[in-house]
DNA sequence: GGTGGCCGCTTCGGAAATCGAAACGGAGGA
DNA sequence: TCCTCCGTTTCGATTTCCGAAGCGGCCACC
């Protein structure tokens, strides 16, 4: 649950993802970011510091830690599943494929649970 | 990104979350998520209907759609994550001081659904 | 030596998101 | 009838976020 409160955050997930490819500084991540606000930047990066998501290099990049690259793995499926989305309610939006393979994609056979989900980790 | 956007809001990742094992109502839903205002909830509900995540049974319950299961099934992994990372940073929570260990906890969770993390793009 | 650019980071006022509680009409049970 | 729970809306107060400016420091370049 406190990864979900640590997540909800306006743009923790963005450094997390922007972060995937090698530390960067500062202001390099915040133009990552959408050149978000640089408050709100100091903040995101003390949290996720005191989360030991990230941590700082002796040049005071940012680098994720090995627990954040776990994170930033685990954020993969929802990666994925972001792109189908987009797909299912923007079909003709970003990349209009001429196929008409983006009709199909709920596949209610994937989940594999026709019943309901039970004892799941709360 | 629009993922990411529409997850980085205060409470559509837990909505997604407490709507697993089943429809909810208004308010019932809103008792599990830690008793949110209404405003927001009926915000973040109407932002989750339009992007098909969720829908709204003929008795005004709210229900995952097959791609917000989906969804929720990307959450898992991240779950999965946020177990080992609460051992991390907080080992008295459930395993006394022993530093070292880091070990599972004892959940035999049943996050064990048919969508393993295959890591691809990296 | 001076100037300019980039750096990490902080401060501050205004805008936007969120909160918290109250209220509405409706359905059902006692 | 009264009481409870429901979905939903409204409104003022609080928290968060934004956007821009500014600080000192480092280094390249002229």
């Amino acid at each position: 649950m406190a990864a979900l409160d640590l997540f909800g955050r306006r743009w923790s997930l963005r450094i997390l993802w922007e972060l995937r490819a090698g530390p960067l500084g500062f202001r390099p991540l915040q133009k990552r970011c959408d050149d978000m606000s640089s408050s709100v930047m100091r903040q995101r990066l003390t949290e996720l510091l005191d989360a030991q998501v990230i941590h700082q290099l002796p040049d005071s990049r940012y680098e994720l830690t090995p627990l954040g690259q776990e994170a930033r793995h685990a954020l993969n499926p929802l990666a994925r599943w972001a792109e189908r989305w987009a797909a299912t309610i923007d079909p003709q939006g970003s990349d209009h494929t001429d196929d008409q393979s983006a009709s199909r994609v709920s596949h209610p056979d994937t989940v594999g649970d026709g019943a309901p989900e039970r004892g799941s980790a709360d």
